[in-house]
DNA sequence: TCCCGAAGTTCGATTTAAATG
DNA sequence: GCATTTAAATCGAACTTCGGG
């Protein structure tokens, strides 16, 4: 009776979810041995093959499947990391999470998604429901972040192994990854300068990112180095905007001003390609050929950049790398239980396609 | 072995996490009482208001974050859903995933991401690993999906709630979301016949891709009504292709065929926003104006359609509207534990810019 | 079926120590 | 001691039950 009592105790399961149980009562034996067998533990050494093959056949049969919650409960380890993103529309995002997203299949961890809009409290609670779930690690792809996020440092982030990708925090013990952002701007300078341009206008990003004041100090050191000359009427600034994609129109803007003023300038260097393309608009549109009468270069080599026309000639960022680079930096840290943060400096490339050429030989 | 931190029956947890017992320990009550002033359960009606603060109070000072592991093992919930997209690098894929994370977000929930990269023993491997850790629900963005996902239907989906955008599967429970695809070709035929074209060439899709077949006969449907002749030889197919990026090439090259055939036609029909710019890259490069010599229409909307040179008239689909669709699909499926398959086909939208007009008065 | 709080069971799995022959 | 198997403790939280004012 009292036996038939404890076995009717756990029945049906309303559920309909196999537990490790219902495989051992099957079986005819206890939870633990099916638990060795299935996990092929060290005690199952001493367990007879025939045993194992009832347990494994049982298992098949009821279509078992472990739970994760109850074993990342137990073992302190989910192989999850969070991953927050802060516009996931934004073109440049694409292939970073494209890149984490193979690092992270080939190292068997799979990612808890966030997209925190560039919106603080967003972010805010993002990163308590990711740091409640108990993630491993966290990568934040911070391109375009117009937000701050020193929280990450103040945080908790002490213990979990953190990433940004696109900048680099001072405090905290937080990883980061970056193109090198002076170096890249001062290849699209030089690529412009080689080609025999001298009068260059440049249409900065927005201030409040950190890019901006790199890749501006990367184009100052080429004109000093080489004495070209940087006229401030041709050096516009974008409007700071949270949304990446509103640079199409600002670059585009931006342009039409330059072009209203009658200024005179044989090139033109946008802060990223999205603004390079709304140049390119502007240029066309007002008759301007290009690159016969203006050459346009942008950076990043996001993917509407190879579709334009003309493709747009522009420094490579190498995303994918730059994701790779963030999983294998966190995967280390939960491996090794490390905490010093590093930080990774990635190579642009300037890639050449047809949106630059040779100055007119008399003026424009 | 046994380190003097494990002997000692639970004093500082290495982990550095904070557990309700700690809090119970430090305040001096029961974790009982603390689980059940933290939660606001029904019976904390009868403890005091002192009790509670302190309790709050000590939480707070711990930074206490409970372990929603544990939560989720009891309360059978953990507010995910798994989301399997089939190439995240797919233009057309990113506003989908906007949609839904908003949708996700104000319904509480979060997701774990899987890119299957239109790759079947992947799709497989990360439908198990989500099953495995027990998503409430799953929502597959389908997209240039060339692999079969009838495993979908057959394996377990039974029990948990499934969405499939961009597909609709026969057998199973699986809810699906799509765009009107046969009305969406009509009204790109139809916008380009009111303009006045009656020489118009196709580049369907690859015959995989369901959407191919729709597209087709919605054309068809609408040629017949028009009389409206459709000339074999001005209709071309895309080749199979495993990325949805290649489109552009095979548009280009697909066009130049046309070219090279000296064919006449006075507009362009492309299943697809990609194949579309590749055609007008193809036309301009061989002297044909777009759109004064030729007009090119494509299908999606997708970002760089708006980006390029003439901007490209569409047929626009609700991407994040079919995102948030599937979200609602899946959560009230699992709100009211209801099993039965619902499937939405949302209207798609003519987006005119200026890749269309009329034709010329005299021939090309 | 008032007030206050604690003890004990449960979720599903892993792992230790221990019990059989 | 060895091969074979299992009871019991554990992970962290929630909930049911119970025992004194």
């Amino acid at each position: 009776m009292a036996s038939a009592g404890a076995q009717m105790k756990r029945q049906s399961r309303s559920n309909g979810t196999v537990t490790i149980r219902d495989i051992a009562g099957k079986a005819g034996f206890s939870p633990s041995t099916v638990s060795i067998v299935l996990n092929n533990a060290p005690l199952a050494r001493y367990i007879p093959a025939e045993t194992k093959e009832r347990i494994h056949k049982v298992a098949r049969q009821l279509g078992y499947r472990p739970n994760q919650l109850a074993r990342s409960l137990r073992s302190q380890r989910n192989h999850t990391i969070g991953l927050i993103v802060f516009n996931i529309t934004d073109p440049f995002c694409t292939p970073i999470l494209h890149g984490i997203e193979t690092a992270l299949y080939q190292a068997s961890y799979i990612s808890l998604l966030a997209d925190a809009h560039n919106d603080r409290s967003r972010f805010e609670r993002y990163l308590e429901m990711l740091l409640e779930r108990r993630v491993e690690g966290l990568i934040v792809v911070a391109n375009w972040l117009v937000v701050q996020i020193d929280l990450l440092a103040d945080l908790e982030n002490r213990s979990i192994p953190t990433a940004v990708i696109g900048r680099k925090l001072s405090l905290g013990a937080v990883s980061s990854v970056m193109v090198d952002n002076e170096a890249g701007a001062r290849m699209a300078v030089e690529h412009l300068y080689s080609l025999g341009h001298r009068e260059i206008a440049f249409l900065r990003g927005p201030k409040v990112l950190v890019d901006t004041g790199q890749r501006w100090r990367g184009i100052r050191s080429f004109a000093q180095s080489t004495g070209l000359a940087l006229d401030p009427k041709l050096i516009l600034d974008l409007p700071k905007s949270f949304d990446p994609n509103e640079g199409f129109d600002a670059g585009f803007r931006l342009t039409e001003e330059l072009l209203r003023r009658k200024l005179h300038f044989t090139a033109l260097v946008a802060f990223d390609d999205v603004t390079a393309l709304g140049a390119m608009r502007a240029l066309t549109v007002a008759g301007v050929k290009v690159p016969q009468q203006c050459s346009v270069i942008g950076f990043d080599d996001v993917a509407p950049a190879a579709l334009s026309f003309p493709p747009l000639t522009t420094i490579r960022q190498p995303m994918e790398t730059m994701g790779a680079c963030a999983v294998g930096l966190v995967a280390d840290a939960i491996a090794e239980s490390q905490t010093l943060p590093l930080h990774r400096k990635l190579a642009p490339e300037l890639v050449v396609r047809q949106s630059t050429t040779k100055p007119a030989t008399e003026s424009q």
